[in-house]
DNA sequence: CTGAAAGCGCTTACAG
DNA sequence: CTGAAAGCGCTTACAG
């Protein structure tokens, strides 16, 4: 603090409360500018070292840190990241926090959390307000948000460097990371049909998330590389909800015939359908093998364990936030690796 | 943007990226001084309708939105809050972003969304380097974060306003939003006390977090007060992952005599003694009812679906907001109900 | 290698 | 009811 104020503090006798110093004190106490003090703290050249070293030691004895407002609007970077979200996955959206936050504080950036609801009729005023408000330097964008047209052409308007999870459409719109979910749908499907299984339902995920349509085309995939048909009564619609598995399951377990495998979009849809089944008294894995994908936490509390597919979502944030950080202008497309987990919800089919 | 940078812009013929208005241009765009706008941006008295009127006007038209930055730099808010978390469970974390979130946002505030570990060596060094970094005008404390002196009195040092959730150690200390564990599981307790249940084990939680010991307390007044013995073997240690809810599972079904209820402090050692339970073919409720504590979402995915206390998550996440941006220098203690949810792993004991 | 000056976009404290 | 000046704590652009 300044010393005019340390005076009238000490006049009047204040109970002195820890003020935060600034550049000036360190500057006067080291006894250089505050450029100086600016460059050493920003690491760059042109320092003697000597001096370097006493700033150094000037900063350190009076604790400060420079005030990342004040830099914000002073310089070019804003140390600010906001990750957008739209997702009722809790733990999906908790990796990801994690994930990036991982990542951003070791270059001293610090995470917005942002959740959005993509239906809202307001979307395009919140995101510009979000936007114009605070100098961004950089988004996260998680499905479904990151294919809203709304949303993308607001952050190019405003120049916002931003990194797309598992997008789907225009995927080389931006900088994405993601993993081939057609080929971990694929190879869900290979497996059970290497089990025996021939008569294979499928239920969709959210029409908004890429992902269902990316699951499904593996799903197809495979289906028609082994040449076997899919029966369209054994195809439903879902929402990526637990609810909507319920309703799927119902829908299922309705007809005299039903599949000997069914591949729920997701575990979450998984679980009702297995709910459902329990109540049918249909079992699983004998009567009816059932795999999910995501690997929520359920899928080892429910029983028989569920077989999926495992996302590495807090890989895939701290990418992301690798990515954002780069500033390299050019965009980039990484993938990474999923993993196929068998449990005991899935067992070979004998005729 | 000032008219020298347009200029510049123009000159260059450069692609005239959508700058952001400033104070300035507004003032000049309604003839004002940018004093005026901002008394008007911050809805301040003494500004004659009609030029609040024309500033208004002038705002719209440029897109401004004041850039929190500087008001933050200028001011005395920066309108950020931090929510600092610890805490494995997905759901929980989750709920808590989005209240916090849903009231922060009424009032123009954004969340810091800042994960710690709280054995981490240098979490002193962390909290403060945050504290100093960026002049936060709070900070939500949620278990176990909320009862660790090192970031309580690096708060109280650096006068941060901070509300805890569900503290524990010197609860009047700040101020705070709960919700009455101890009432809570004594009438879980109760409730398997009516169903004709004697012999209830229970399983604390981790022991950092109070709410283990809440718990635990309310469990013995249920006991004793209903003149029912605690059977010291019955009571097993546990850290509030399902790994400990094996554990203690195994620990419960190793005996030849096991009690005919058991209160696991949360859901997910709940989950893991329910999986023992299932492997060594005790049936549940039948021949063991089994309560947990939280509502996760696994509770209704496991079978049979876990009786339970839910708690408000979101709503204390809400309040805990509201009460950081009331700025009365109050202390406060909020409590929010809880709900006892019967589902299907308990039922009557029959002797 | 170092610094003086200007400025980022606002609010504060004061004057009229 | 309104505004001119100073300043928040830094960085930028420039000079030496």
């Amino acid at each position: 603090m300044s010393d005019d104020h340390k005076k009238i503090r000490a006049e009047q006798g204040l109970i002195s409360a820890p003020v935060q110093a600034t550049i000036n004190d360190v500057a006067g106490l080291a006894g250089v500018s505050i450029k100086t003090v600016s460059r050493v703290m920003n690491n760059e050249p042109n320092v003697r070292e000597e001096t370097r070293e006493r700033v150094r030691c000037a900063a350190l004895s009076l604790n400060y840190t420079p005030n990342l407002l004040a830099r914000s609007l002073a310089g070019s970077r804003s140390f600010m990241v906001a990750l957008l979200y739209d997702n009722p996955v809790p733990s999906y959206i908790f990796a990801m926090h994690n994930g990036v936050v991982a990542r951003l504080r070791r270059s001293g950036y610090h995470l917005l959390a942002e959740p959005l609801d993509e239906n809202a009729p307001d979307l395009d005023k919140q995101i510009k307000l979000l936007i114009s408000t605070i100098p961004l330097d950089g988004v996260i964008l998680t499905p479904p948000l990151c294919d809203s047209e709304v949303i993308l052409s607001a952050l190019e308007a405003a120049q916002i460097p931003y990194v797309r999870v598992s997008p789907f459409v225009n995927p080389d719109r931006s900088s994405r990371v993601f993993m081939d979910e057609k080929s971990a749908a694929f190879q869900m499907t290979s497996y059970l049909i290497e089990q025996g299984h021939k008569d294979i339902g499928f239920v969709h995920g959210h029409p908004k998330h890429g992902g269902s349509h990316r699951r499904y085309e593996g799903f197809y995939q495979a289906m028609s590389d082994h040449g076997l048909v899919i029966n369209p009564d054994w195809v439903k619609p879902g929402q990526f909800s637990y609810e909507s598995g319920l309703e799927a399951g119902r829908s299922f377990f309705a007809s005299a015939t039903r599949p000997s495998a069914i591949f729920a979009s997701n575990d979450y849809m998984a679980f009702g359908i297995m709910t459902i089944a329990q109540q049918m008294d249909i079992k699983i894995p004998d009567e009816l093998s059932i795999v999910g994908f995501d690997d929520a936490p359920g899928s080892i509390l429910i029983w028989p364990h569920l077989s999926t597919i495992r996302q590495p979502v807090h890989d895939i944030a701290y990418q992301a936030a690798e990515i954002l950080l780069d500033k390299s202008l050019e965009k980039k497309a990484l993938e990474l690796p999923f993993e196929l987990i068998k449990r005991s919800s899935t067992s070979p089919h004998h005729h």
